[in-house]
RNA sequence: GCCGGUGUGGUGGAAUUGGCAGACACAAGGGACUUAAAAUCCCUCGGAGUAAAAUCCGUACCGGUUCGAGUCCGGUUACCGGCACCA
């Protein structure tokens, strides 16, 4: 009978959703399990081979723990907010509602195609105004706390999107999304202090399972970085304090440099000698972007400023102060101690400027090049440090400091604000009201949710302002503190707001009282496997953990950390291992495969395209050998032999692949899984198949091919119910084994023999049995045995020496 | 430059973590069935070598440890990802 995967499939989509298979449990006392994917965002692309990837992997677990017992969640929603339904909005005078909307549908009606075992009851929408009341709620909290401040600063402006975009989102100097240049713009900005938890998003890594790749990225981007302040002591009077993670080396430093922006300037300008010249190095500094300053990277530049010198603490020197775009205003204090001796910038500009270079590390050449790699040396040159190890050495010039009151440990980190307002109509009001006399005022939480005007033109504007500040009837409002007229915040949030806390909301997602209930947050709480994109570590990923730390921090979440356990998927690529993209016209869409193949061969292929975590070439020709399993397995529901019986000589088998597929789910390794799979059915398929077995098959085969598993588990009447419904089977490890294995016999590490001996042989059993096999034999004959090793089941190795 | 990852047949990829390299697939070639094709089933499939065997070589490259290395150690090289004047 020919497998007609179109009728076949829907009818099973179509039974689950009557029957609610998929729905979690409210109040239950089964042990839950919680499996997230990233949300989509409904593009108008609809979706490409990619997304089923992590849908399909998640999937093969959520159904293998329902199987097992457990009360599952495993839901979707849609990461709507975004530039790029506003602009194809605008390009096409469709309101941006509507072209969300319309994508929804589309990705719905996709998504349901394959068979994932989504909740459906549960799916949210960012864009819901039900939805955006608590991400809005959220944000109230924060400004509460001291958390959401605003800020006159320069910002990375996308000249394109007309809006505002945080560091995370500039890549090479560009913008992330749309790729056009990014300059500076100095504008008043909505900041979230993320800083503020940047110790514990770093430290609580420890606490979470996550891959080594995603912790070291995010430790990474933190920056934290352990050194002391230091106060140097200006001709003027004034301190001039620097960071430095090298307070050891302080006996090294020849000059000072200050950033183009360092408050000083302005403060010395009367005392500065060459002031015109220092202030044409700033404007020159300011004109260029941060692409053009990463760029001249190579070439250092600066001025000396003439009339000013600071004093070096530990040693009373008097040593010049230079300006310089190479130290940045944003980090540490702006303005660095130089050691030419062993830092590779400070040394290049200290050529350049021809000033002196002091060793103070023993053992490299720092005439010729800045001896840096340096932690295990010794002092020189340093007064109380010399003969110390440059461990030591920190820690006594440390105790110096503070003893002699020039300065103290810090720690710094990389990691800066949260850039949090976007200059766009499609995203989250910020419910503030800016008040002349009050100044910013919270919205009252009641009146949350605070909805976008429906409005005709939305198109971003080049001063800079939100397009809702043309909307006067919107903007104009009494102040909630002193009823006075004040005005609405007119920016939105960014895109990364609704996602932020989205996990949460799928724990009791139509509650109007609560963002979920504590009932729900309680039993849900945290999400137990969270799998993603390793494009999201240093945005989406950093941020959720953030809001949810302060949640926490405020009693509105019970766990310090979102999400307990995450993994990430590899791309799905276009054939020929380069990246699927519009314009090389290589996208494959899900929906041309499922048509020509069904679900369940998509499926099976997604996962057995390669290692999930790395990135899978797509090959339209290797599909086959899915499809093939799912019509062999089909199959064999017509011919199956009426026995409950497991027949012995295929009872280890089924009891290996048991415990492989287990293991296998677990450790992300699915295409193992559907290897042992096919293998498993070319042994059914040459021996026949009992009602027996092919129970326990229909069952393996569920989490990757439900459809087919449960219109099997119909027509060869294997029992009661779905496979959704049954209970995953259990291995017995001494079934596992077999009773005689094939080992190979080397001589001198060289193969010379394989032969069947019993699974229990011991040492003297088996290399017995090795020496009496001819060719073993006549290899070891006239020698001398120096070691004879057996690996129980592998092999026999017999080392041997001439005589 | 710094941090991380990867390199295995014609292709995607396996290898229980130090124990028979190439599982499972795709592609290719041969055969069976068919009027024919598709589908299906069977066989071959890293290289050299041979009538067939034997045998030798082979996991990017060079070296080391070990009875034994794709796996561990040292070095080199290529590619991929992240960060990048962060003091």
């Amino acid at each position: 009978m020919k497998y007609v995967h179109k009728d076949i499939e829907k009818k099973w989509q179509e039974r689950w959703e009557e029957k609610g298979v998929f729905h979690a449990e409210e109040n239950s006392d089964k042990e839950k399990f919680y499996a997230l994917i990233e949300f989509p965002y409904p593009s108008g692309q609809g979706l490409h081979v990619g997304h089923p990837r992590p849908y399909t992997a998640l999937d093969t677990v959520a159904r293998k723990r329902r199987l097992q017992g457990y009360n599952v969640l495993y839901p979707i929603g849609w990461d709507a907010f975004g530039l790029p339904t506003e602009n194809y909005a605008i390009k096409n005078h469709i309101h941006p509602a509507e072209v969300t909307k319309n994508n929804i549908a589309r990705f719905k009606q996709q998504i349901q195609s394959l068979g994932i075992s989504f909740d459906w009851s549960r799916e949210i929408n960012t864009t819901d105004p039900k939805y955006f009341k608590w991400t809005q709620w959220i944000f109230l909290q924060l400004f509460k706390h001291g958390l959401a401040y605003k800020k006159e600063m320069a910002v990375n402006w996308c000249t394109s999107c007309k809006c505002v975009l945080a560091n995370e989102e500039v890549v090479n100097g560009v913008c992330e999304r749309c790729g056009s240049e990014v300059v500076r713009r100095v504008k008043s900005q909505w900041m979230l202090k993320i800083t503020e938890y940047a110790d514990r998003l770093s430290d609580d890594l420890d606490t979470v399972d996550y891959p080594l790749r995603v912790k070291l990225q995010q430790r990474n981007w933190i920056g934290r970085s352990t050194g002391a302040e230091v106060d140097f002591a200006a001709t003027t009077g004034d301190i001039l304090t620097v960071y430095t993670t090298r307070p050891d080396t302080l006996f090294g430093a020849t000059y000072m440099v200050v950033s183009p922006e360092h408050p000083y300037i302005d403060k010395w300008a009367d005392v500065i000698e060459n002031i015109d010249e220092v202030r044409a190095y700033q404007d020159q500094a300011a004109r260029k972007s941060d692409f053009e300053r990463t760029e001249m990277a190579k070439d250092k530049t600066g001025v000396l400023i003439k009339g000013v010198r600071a004093v070096n603490p530990v040693n009373g020197k008097e040593i010049p102060i230079f300006i310089s775009d190479y130290v940045l205003v944003s980090y540490g204090t702006g303005a660095i101690m130089a050691v030419p001796a062993h830092d590779t910038r400070d040394w290049e500009f200290a050529k350049k400027f021809d000033l002196p270079i002091i060793e103070v590390v023993k053992g490299g050449n720092v005439q010729e090049e800045a001896f840096t790699d340096c932690a295990t040396g010794i002092m020189v040159n340093s007064g109380i440090l010399d003969g110390l190890s440059v461990e030591d050495a920190k820690v006594k010039i440390k105790q110096w400091l503070v003893e002699n009151g020039k300065g103290k440990e810090k720690v710094n980190f990389k990691l800066r604000d949260w850039v949090f307002s976007r200059q766009r109509y499609w995203g989250e009001p910020i419910p503030i009201i800016n008040c002349p006399c009050c100044g910013y005022v919270p919205m009252d939480e009641s009146e949350l949710p605070l909805e976008l005007p429906m409005v005709e033109s939305y198109e971003p504007t080049d001063t800079g302002e939100s397009p809702l500040a043309n909307i006067t009837e919107w903007v104009n409002v009494k102040c909630p503190k002193c009823g006075g007229d004040a005005k609405r915040e007119t920016d939105t949030m960014p895109q990364w707001a609704g996602s932020s806390w989205y996990y949460l909301r799928y724990m009791d997602p139509h509650n109007d009282n609560a963002l979920a209930s504590k009932e729900a947050l309680d039993y849900w709480s945290p999400v137990d496997w969270y799998n993603g994109g390793m494009e999201h570590t240093t945005l989406h990923l950093l941020y959720s953990r953030f809001w949810h730390k302060f949640l926490y921090d405020i009693g509105a979440v019970p766990t310090p950390e979102p999400y307990a356990k995450r993994t990430s998927h590899g791309m799905v690529l276009g054939e020929g291992g380069v990246k699927m993209s519009k314009s090389r016209g290589n996208v494959v869409n899900p929906d041309d495969v499922v048509n020509e193949y069904g679900a369940d061969t998509l499926r099976l292929y997604e996962m057995f395209i390669g290692d999930f975590e790395k990135a899978a070439p797509w090959d339209p020709k290797g599909i086959k050998g899915c499809r093939r399993l799912v019509e062999r397995f089909y199959n064999l529901a017509e011919n199956v032999i009426d026995s409950d019986e497991i027949r012995s000589e295929v009872e280890s088998d089924i009891h290996k692949a048991i415990k492989k597929v287990d293991e296998d789910i677990e450790t992300l390794k699915f295409n193992t899984a559907i290897a042992c799979l096919m293998s498993l059915i070319n042994i059914f398929g040459q021996k026949g198949i009992t009602k027996g077995e092919l129970r326990i098959f229909a069952i393996l085969l569920d989490p990757f091919a439900p459809h087919v598993a449960e219109e099997v588990w119909e027509i060869a009447k294997l029992g009661e119910g779905m496979v959704a419904e049954q209970k995953w089977p259990e291995y017995d490890e001494a079934k596992c084994k077999d009773e005689t294995v094939e080992i190979a016999v080397q001589v001198n590490g060289k193969i010379k023999a394989r032969l069947n001996i019993s699974a229990d042989a011991d040492n003297t059993e088996a290399i017995a049995a090795a020496k009496s096999d001819a060719k073993v034999a006549a290899a070891i004959d006239g020698m001398n045995i120096v070691k004879e090793i057996y690996v129980k089941g592998k092999l026999v190795n017999i080392v041997v020496k001439p005589r």
